[in-house]
RNA sequence: GGCGAAGUAGCUCAGUCGGUUAGAGCAGCGGAAUCAUAAUCCGCGUGUCCGGGGUUCGAAUCCCUGCUUCGCUACCA
């Protein structure tokens, strides 16, 4: 039986609307899916939406619908963008939905009736305004408006007696959280003790959400319905069998939700008895054009945005440039300039050319059909060994999620395969020693199949392009032998996969 | 304030246990070549490795100190 994985990517909060940093999260989460069903894994990679809470349920009266039709649309936008993507996504989760309430509900009862949940009145300060408690500080710091001292019963988990346990396991599981600055701050945070978490809130401040199996004159808190998701949508509670295979996940985050991933999550799975994710990773934010993205400015990048950037270059530039230029430990720039340099650097110089230079040269002196070769030289052997350590190199940064220099990894390859026909010179070989040449295009040929194929997750739909152009009636993500490349086949005519980018284009256009 | 991280070529960064002339990609400059999407290949960096002090035969790498930047400091998602 082939190893399981397990990844997912936050559930999306159905206030807002799609942007760089859930395309970012999302597609990097798609990009590792991939490279797992490459290597054979039996994966299953979850997305989907947060819908209860308060923001909802005012965004919905605000527009003067019900909440189930305001989550309705959110939830569609981001379908929609998936699968504008063509994410691959194996399931994707609203919170709304029947089987996720049965859990939820379930998983409070049985803390419930073990006593790790309790009733208690909070006192605090209450922003009438804004409709929530706030913290002293908030307080001193007079940032709301309407506050006044009130107190409220709820519940609470208790989970500051997770405290010890939480912070052993993570010295005991160097990889739990990654990267390393994520992992430092869980331990700095928990060097303080831990509070108990309050995870009721009383219908009438809050009606849009779960009711809890104990009291009806309460709703969950939304951070506790939403995490359980990660274990609704493998089967917890409904199909053991699934549930046992794929738990547990590895978390694809983004820094601003770490806490609640490393320190309320495996509290509560700790006290379900459910044992704790695999890893949580907590990558960083994309600034835009240099500065912190933000509507006013006019660098927010939207959906409207994304969407201008692949019409020009395509969907799987986005992707790759995601995963080329992201930020995995610290924030990244999104510079529109850098992005189409990248692409025509990486893509349209370094690939595209390469291919056309290799097709045209067996389409001139082999009618297009792939070349048999003769006996390799040291320099062929060369490019298939490199070719295997390439692709041992890929799939360990794949293991650290580390894809930004997977990424590199392959385009290195790439460019060793450049400079090989610039050696060799094939077009003089082809003159008068055509069995030569056969065997330069050949290993040549071999080597860009070979890249194509690592570079399937990054690029999906130019990659499948390719193979069709190949001709060989492989799938794109099955190749992951260097020598196997079958000689003979006719080639299809080639097309520019990656036409060479104007960036003088982006002056005239609006900023 | 407390805790933590970072400061290396124009830009983005890599530098494992301290060890020979500090690296890569991109951009730039020069050249070669012409199979190719003016793409490719080759060559070119006297960088105060943030400043100062220290340990050491030897430090970008360890210690102290100063400066700068950033993150976390929870029950808003």
């Amino acid at each position: 039986m082939s190893p399981s994985f397990y990844i997912t990517t936050p559930l999306y909060y159905v206030n807002d609307r799609p942007h760089i940093g859930s395309a970012y999260t999302t597609l990097i989460a798609d990009i590792i899916a991939m490279y797992h069903r490459m290597k054979g894994d039996d994966v299953y990679f979850l997305t989907g939406t947060d819908e209860h809470g308060q923001k909802v349920q005012q965004a919905a009266e605000k527009n003067g619908i019900s909440p189930r039709e305001h989550c309705d649309l959110y939830a569609a936008r981001f379908r929609e963008l998936w699968s504008y993507f063509n994410l691959s996504n194996d399931d994707f989760i609203r919170t709304t939905e029947e089987r996720h309430v049965r859990v939820v509900q379930t998983v409070l009862r049985k803390l419930y009736d073990e006593g790790q949940i309790y009733k208690d009145t909070y006192d605090g300060w209450y922003s009438v305004a804004d409709e929530l408690f706030i913290s002293e500080k908030d307080y001193q710091e007079g940032k709301y408006r309407d506050v006044r001292r009130i107190s409220e019963s709820n519940y609470y988990f208790r989970m500051s007696d997770y405290r010890e346990r939480l912070i052993r396991h993570i010295q005991e599981h160097p990889d739990f959280i990654a990267p390393e600055n994520r992992r430092n701050e869980i331990l700095g945070f928990l060097k303080q003790p831990l509070k108990d978490l309050c995870i009721s809130r009383p219908k009438e401040r809050l009606s849009w959400g779960i009711e809890l199996p104990f009291d009806d004159q309460y709703v969950t808190y939304v951070w506790f319905d939403a995490l359980l998701n990660y274990i609704t949508a493998p089967g917890y509670l409904q199909d053991a069998e699934k549930f046992d295979r794929y738990w547990p996940a590895v978390h694809l985050i983004g820094k601003d939700i770490l806490t609640t991933h490393c320190v309320y999550w495996p509290a509560m799975l700790m006290a379900a008895g459910l044992p704790l994710p695999a890893k949580i990773f907590a990558h960083g934010w994309w600034t835009s054009e240099g500065q912190k993205m933000s509507k006013s400015l006019g660098n927010f990048i939207d959906l409207d945005t994304i969407r201008e950037h692949c019409e020009r270059v395509g969907k799987d530039m986005y992707r790759y440039f995601m995963a080329k230029e992201g930020p995995l430990q610290n924030d990244s720039d999104f510079s529109r300039e850098r992005f189409y340099q990248t692409y025509n650097s990486d893509l349209a110089n370094d690939f595209g050319n390469l291919v056309n230079r290799i097709f045209k040269l067996i389409g001139k002196f082999y009618e297009g059909k792939i070349p048999t070769p003769a006996k390799f030289s040291p320099d062929e052997e060369a490019l298939k060994a490199n070719a295997e350590q390439c692709r041992v190199k890929v799939f360990e940064y794949l293991q650290e999620l580390n894809v930004n220099a997977l990424t590199a990894e392959i385009l290195r390859y790439v460019s060793s395969l450049n400079r090989y026909l610039e050696i060799k010179e094939p077009w003089k070989l082809a003159k008068n020693d055509t069995a030569a040449a056969g065997t330069v295009l050949y290993a040549a040929l071999a080597g860009l199949r070979f890249s194509a194929a690592l570079l399937y997750p990054l690029l999906p739909e130019k990659m499948r392009e390719f193979f069709a152009m190949l001709n060989t009636g492989e799938a794109p993500g099955s190749v992951l032998e260097w020598d196997t490349l079958p000689a003979g086949v006719q080639l299809q005519e080639m097309i520019a996969l990656f036409p060479r980018f104007d960036l003088s284009l982006l002056e005239s256009s609006a900023q």
